[in-house]
DNA sequence: CGTTTTCCGGAAAACGTTTTCTTAAAGCTT
DNA sequence: AAGCTTTAAGAAAACGTTTTCCGGAAAACG
C-alpha cells in the first residue's frame, strides 16, 4: 500500500507537506502543491481513512437507525427510501453511513447501546420513528454523546435535531380535501401508534377540522397496521359516512375490510408510498418525500457535527391523489 | 476516551497483555485475564475498532453493492431483503457492512472504483445483481483486490463465491407445476434481461420443460420491467394460452394487461416477492429467501477473507402458490 | 540596512491498537 | 542440580495519518 510518505518521498518534500496538501490547509505555495499533486497521481495514493480517523479523532462515520420489521408480510417501502437518501447524500458529503435496525440493539440497555456505538466509531445517529417507548434509544441520544437528527420525533437539546413535516397541518389539509364537496359527516378516524409522535400530531390535526367542520369523529387506534385497521373498519364502518386514516397501509386495510362488507365508503389515506398504485383506487394522501427527509438529516447531522446546534426543520409534503391504476380487480 | 493504556496501568500489567486477553491470545495466565477483564469493566473500556484495523491491517467492512433504482415508481423490495439479511448477519459476525448503490458507482471505472473501495478500507464485496454489461464493476471484481460474493452471477476466480437459487430448476419446476392438468400449449414467456445470468438460466429451465411437454414457447424479453411484460402481454397474449413471467413484478404487468384487454389467461411468476400479497390473485411462483441468501453471502465472504477459496452455493427454493388476499377490485 | 513580520516547509509527537521479539520464571528431564 | 523446554508477561516498533511547534527565508517596514 502507497503510503502519504512515499509521496512525500516522490515529491521531495516532508510528508506533513502532503498531508496540509491532503486537506487544502493554507500556507503551502503553488508549486508544492503541484509537485505533490503530481506525485500523488504518479503513485496513485489513497489516503488511508482509518489512520487519518484515528489521527484527527474525527471518523464522519454515523448509523441510520430504523424500525424495520424483518418479519412483516407487507413491506414498507419508507425504510428503503431512507436508505437511499442517507446514503447518496452520505457519500456526497464524505460520510459514511451504517444502517442498524432496531431489532438489532432491541434488548441492548443504554451503556451497552453506547457501547455498541462507540465501538464502531459512530459520531452521529440518524433515527428514524423513535417513539415514546424506546426507552434506551431514547435515553441513548439524551446522553449527549452523539449528536442526533431525529426523523418524526421532537429533539431533546443542543445536539439534537429534529426534522419532520408539518404532520398536524398535513392531516388537516388532506382530510378537509378529501371531505371537501361530501357530505359525509361521520367520520371513523384510524389513528397511527398510541405515543407516536406523528399520530399524536395527526390526530390534532383531524381534530382541528372536525372542530371546524362539525364532524362526528370517532378515533381508533390502528397501530400503523393493515390488519388491524381492517378489523376496526369491519367494526365501526357501517355506521360512518367516510374513514380517515393515519397511514396509507391502515388505509388498504380498510379498503379491504369494506369489499368484504360489500359497502362503499371513501378512504382517505397518509404517506403516498408508491405501494398505493397496487391498490385499486384512486385516493387522497399525503405525499412526504423519503428520500430528500433523509438526505436533509444527513446534512443536518453533518451541520451538528461540526458544532452547529440543533434545530426543527419541517419538510414540504404534498397532497396527492393517487391514481388508478388499472389494477388486477 | 479510556483506552488500553488505562486499563494497562488499573489492572497492573502492560498493554500488550490487555490486547492479549482482549483477542483470545493463548499465553495468558487465568489470574491476568481476570485482572484485566476487571479493570475493563471498572473503567468502561471500549477497544477502538479505527485503532485495530489500523494496526492489524484488518477492517471487517465490507460492501454491499446493490442495483436500485431509486426513481423507479414501483418498490422492489428485494434490495431490503439483501440489506436486512447482509445487515443482521454482519452484526452476528462483528463485520461492518457498508450499503452502496450501483447508481453511485455507475460514472466510475475500474481504478476510480478501487480507489473509493480502498479509500473507505473496504475489504469484501459483496454485490447483487451483477449482469454482464456492469463492465468496470466486474473487473472490478476480476482485479482481485477484494473479495467478492456475487449474489445471482457465477464467480470468476479463487477470491470470489457465487451464491444463487438454482434457477434453471426452479423454472421449470415452478412452470410444470403451473401447467400441471391444464391443456396449455401456447405459451408466452416473458424472460428478464438480455444478457441477465439468472434470465438465461431461468429460460433453459423453461426450454428443457417446453421440450418435454411439446409446448410452444414464445419469448420475449421484459427486462425485469411490469411495463415491459404488460405491453408484450397486450401484443401476444390474445394467441396463447397461458403466460410464465421471470418474475412476479412482470406477471402484475402481465395481469394488468390481461384485464385491459377482458380476457383471462393464467399467469405464473417468480420470486415470491411479498408486493404479490396485493396483486389480487392467487398465482403459481418461485419463493427465494433474500434474507437468508444475503445472510449466505456474509457468511461466505467471512470465509473468503480468512483465506477460504471461492465456491459456487446452490441456496434452496420453494414453489408456492400466492394466496387471494380479498384484495381491493 | 537592521528589525520585525509573514510565509513555507519540516521535525516529531500523538492517536490506540497489534504483534514480534525478548526475557524471566517455572517446569522437566536425566 | 545442571541443562533444557515451556510458559507468561513485558518492551517496543509499527500501522498511516494529523497537527503542533519551530526555524529559516523572504518580504515589509522605518
Amino acid at each position: 500500500m502507497v503510503s502519504i510518505r512515499d509521496v512525500a518521498k516522490e515529491a521531495g518534500v516532508a510528508i506533513s507537506t502532503v498531508s496540509k496538501v491532503l486537506n487544502d490547509y493554507p500556507n503551502v505555495s503553488k508549486e508544492t502543491k503541484e509537485k505533490v499533486n503530481a506525485a500523488i497521481t504518479a503513485l496513485g495514493f489513497v489516503p488511508n481513512t482509518i489512520a487519518s480517523a484515528l489521527s484527527s479523532k474525527k471518523t464522519g462515520r454515523a448509523a441510520l437507525v430504523l424500525d424495520v420489521n424483518r418479519h412483516a408480510q407487507t413491506v414498507d417501502e419508507i425504510p428503503m427510501q431512507y436508505i437511499i437518501g442517507a446514503i447518496n447524500k452520505a457519500k456526497e458529503k464524505g460520510m459514511d453511513i451504517i444502517t442498524v435496525f432496531f431489532t438489532m440493539i432491541a434488548e441492548m440497555n443504554v451503556d451497552e447501546m453506547i457501547r455498541y456505538f462507540q465501538s464502531q466509531s459512530i459520531e452521529g445517529l440518524i433515527i428514524g420513528g423513535l417513539s415514546k417507548e424506546d426507552i434506551s434509544l431514547r435515553k441513548l441520544v439524551e446522553s449527549g454523546k452523539f449528536k442526533s437528527v431525529l426523523i418524526d420525533a421532537p429533539g431533546v437539546d443542543e445536539n439534537t435535531s429534529s426534522i419532520h413535516i408539518d404532520n398536524e397541518k398535513a392531516q388537516y389539509e388532506v382530510a378537509r380535501k378529501f371531505l371537501n364537496g361530501t357530505v359525509c359527516r361521520k367520520i371513523l378516524y384510524i389513528s397511527g401508534k398510541k405515543n407516536g409522535y406523528v399520530s399524536e400530531e395527526r390526530l390534532v390535526g383531524m381534530n382541528r377540522l372536525a372542530d371546524e367542520l362539525g364532524l362526528q369523529v370517532l378515533v381508533r387506534t390502528g397501530n400503523f397496521s393493515e390488519l388491524e385497521a381492517r378489523k376496526l373498519t369491519m367494526q365501526y364502518a357501517a355506521s360512518k359516512d367516510a374513514i380517515i386514516c393515519a397511514s396509507d397501509l391502515m388505509a388498504i386495510g380498510a379498503m379491504k375490510a369494506l369489499i368484504d362488507m360489500d359497502i362503499y365508503r371513501p378512504v382517505c389515506g397518509f404517506d403516498g408510498v408508491s405501494l398505493m398504485g397496487y391498490a385499486g383506487k384512486q385516493m387522497h394522501t399525503v405525499r412526504q418525500d423519503f428520500q430528500n427527509i433523509a438526505a436533509s438529516a444527513v446534512e443536518e447531522l453533518s451541520r451538528l457535527m461540526e458544532g452547529g446546534c440543533g434545530q426543527d426543520l419541517i419538510m414540504p409534503h404534498k397532497l396527492i391523489r393517487i391514481k388508478y391504476l388499472d389494477v388486477l380487480s
